[in-house]
DNA sequence: AAGTGGTCTAGACCACAAA
DNA sequence: TTGTGGTCTAGACCACTTG
């Protein structure tokens, strides 16, 4: 009986001590949540809980029959908010600025046709904006949109980016995401005011809607750009 | 009485669907969990079970006597593993190969000073290490390691690389991440066997183990390496 | 076949943030 | 003050695996 207390969070601090500590060892059975329970003094759906959110974290594997045992390398996960750039440019304490600089429908390449698993040639709706940070180029996006979805003569992007009006109204069930280093080619160096070859942090992101594309985007953000969370 | 099924998986898509479907529109109370469970024809705790994963995934935002309403701006989460490099290596098909390039105590550099909150100038333990896919350099390893945790005299990094070894031996409690893009310099277009000035994706890490500091990191991956994940 | 986690239920109390 | 979500409990049944 060690009676920590009977909330689910003080049952996951026990355990997490005890895995820390090595009470538990790395990849051995722990005890069954009836035991635990019973140990720690509170209900089973209490320890099951805490249990499983240490597991969904990373620190227990779980299977029915077979126990929970301590996982033998602590698979943690980095969560990252899939932000509207405004929201990302404010939140840097800096004034956001958009500009819509092209809009048109065109052939898909044929990266856009894989990423989207677009069986023909239709052409999609395409947009390249500028988001500004301050005034000084901040992220370039260039987007396709299936234009089912936004066509061109009912949705504008002149004030409002595709980026956000797809966030809000648009959700999707499934998608792709992508993030690499590129070198700014000279489109990319003249729209974002840097060097050509300079390293862009880059983001692909692709969303279906049940099976059905929406849209894919590249976003190039400008050098200096780094993407963060607490741990 | 709706009678979805008595599963809060069940319910989680039901009320998916009603968000979807703006039958519960952006920024609007939706029914309270009693009412909800009595029309699905479940126990409260099954609906709360349902609307605590979407609040969590940020479809829902919940406050106690404020109710629930359904977010203006979904706020999607990405969720990347920190994967162990080797592991990385090798679930893209690839033979991983490691290289210590370097392994000695000397004083923190400001940043390093700064992202481990040291205080003075007591020298880490600092390796410079190269991981390799197939035999081509993959990721530059440079990191500075509390000699508290590692003792250059106890723990050796000639075979498993600090990366791996930290992972299953020193579990951390809180970190930060950092991502971004940078030109290679001099010493990591050597070892990364690319031109200077190419763009580098690039990982910052650092952990803290209950405020004492681990690690610091930086990773430089050669060019060409996507960091994926679904949505 | 049997053991373990996964989940549901009905009822209860509590904590927090409105009104 | 009051209403809402957050949580705990005790008991039950189920689903999945493993031996």
């Amino acid at each position: 009986m060690t009676q920590v207390a009977g909330t689910w969070q003080a049952v996951r601090e026990e355990a997490l001590r005890r895995i820390r500590s090595r009470e538990w060892s790395p990849d051995t059975l722990i005890p069954h949540e009836a035991d635990l329970a019973a140990e720690l003094g509170c209900a089973r759906a209490t320890v099951n809980r805490a249990l499983r959110a240490l597991a969904s974290e990373g620190y227990l594997v779980r299977r029915r029959k077979g126990g929970t045992r301590v996982a033998a390398t602590p698979v943690s996960k980095a969560t990252f908010a899939i932000t509207i750039i405004r929201q990302d440019v404010e939140a840097r304490g800096l004034a956001h600025g958009y500009r819509l600089l092209d809009d048109g429908m065109s052939a898909p390449t044929d990266a856009v046709k894989q990423a989207l698993k677009l069986p023909g040639n239709a052409p999609l709706r395409r947009l390249q904006a500028l988001h500004l940070a301050d005034g000084a180029p901040f992220c370039l996006e260039d987007r396709w949109i299936n234009p089912v979805f936004a066509p061109a003569g009912e949705v504008r992007f002149d004030s409002v980016s595709a980026n956000e009006w797809l966030v809000r109204n648009l959700p999707y069930s499934s998608g792709a995401l992508a993030f690499f280093a590129q070198p700014a080619d000279a489109g990319r160096a003249a729209r974002l005011c840097c060097p050509e070859g300079a390293a862009l942090f880059t983001v692909e992101r692709t969303t279906f809607s049940d099976s059905d594309p929406i849209t894919a985007v590249t976003l190039s953000y400008a050098p200096g750009y780094r993407m963060t969370t607490e741990l």
